[in-house]
DNA sequence: ATATTCCAGTACGGAACCGAAACGATTTGT
DNA sequence: ACAAATCGTTTCGGTTCCGTACTGGAATAT
């Protein structure tokens, strides 16, 4: 199985967006999309900060994509009860469907690119 | 690398996404990126109602796009002679670029999935 | 206790985008 | 010749996003 670089990565990023685009799925910004994604793929807990730190971006940019994004149903706010300033970003069901919905569209992307 | 497969493809997306996001390359739309990589991915001619077709969405949509990419030179428009009522959308040496680095990007981001 | 720091959210003006409809310019059909 | 169809663009009102600055509440430091 020869590795696909460079170019060939080109084709199958175009291929998976083209997809996401023609199923008319809610359309996410790259932000709300990476945010998304941190919340779901990388290790709890999540903040405001922590995530604005992590996508360097600033902080009010996180909190408009969550209110986005909890208004989807994709993600929740939740209250840390030890320091009340801090918030919790929690995954959702819908949330984590909506993620496997994509998965597959970019995995149908892909097979083109398995040989 | 081949693009991973099933959840880990999340994760791929994720790191890709991230990096694009952190490297503060001016921030292209879904669609704006969809189109710039059509015209680059894909074989000649390309015009706004075929973009608009490929992708599923209004004409105006290309038409900002193009306004949008062309402004930072990524592509250009150029007359068809032929039939004056089209114009084709060509590639630029700016836009070239931009695309070979958001490919050596998506590269870095997916060696960590090589096994 | 009280001043400072830290956190998330809000306010604001500006910019970009959206879909739908209408527009000129050009080509095609009759 | 002239009506109809085609193509890209423009216009319209409305929505969303942006960055900067600021607010209120909570924890920390002196």
């Amino acid at each position: 199985m020869p590795p696909p670089r460079g170019p060939e990565i080109l084709n199958f990023w175009h291929d998976a967006l083209v997809q996401s685009i023609r199923d008319q799925t809610p359309d996410l910004t790259s932000r709300q999309m990476a945010i998304l994604l941190s919340v779901y793929m990388t290790t709890p807990p999540h903040t405001v900060r922590g995530l604005a730190k992590e996508l360097n971006v600033a902080k009010p940019v996180v909190t408009r994509a969550l209110d986005t994004l909890s208004k989807l149903g994709y993600l929740k706010r939740a209250k840390d009860e030890d320091d009340k300033r801090n918030i919790f970003v929690q995954r959702t069901v819908a949330g984590a469907v909506y993620l496997r919905d994509f998965a597959d569209l970019i995995d149908k992307a892909a097979e083109s690119y398995a040989a």
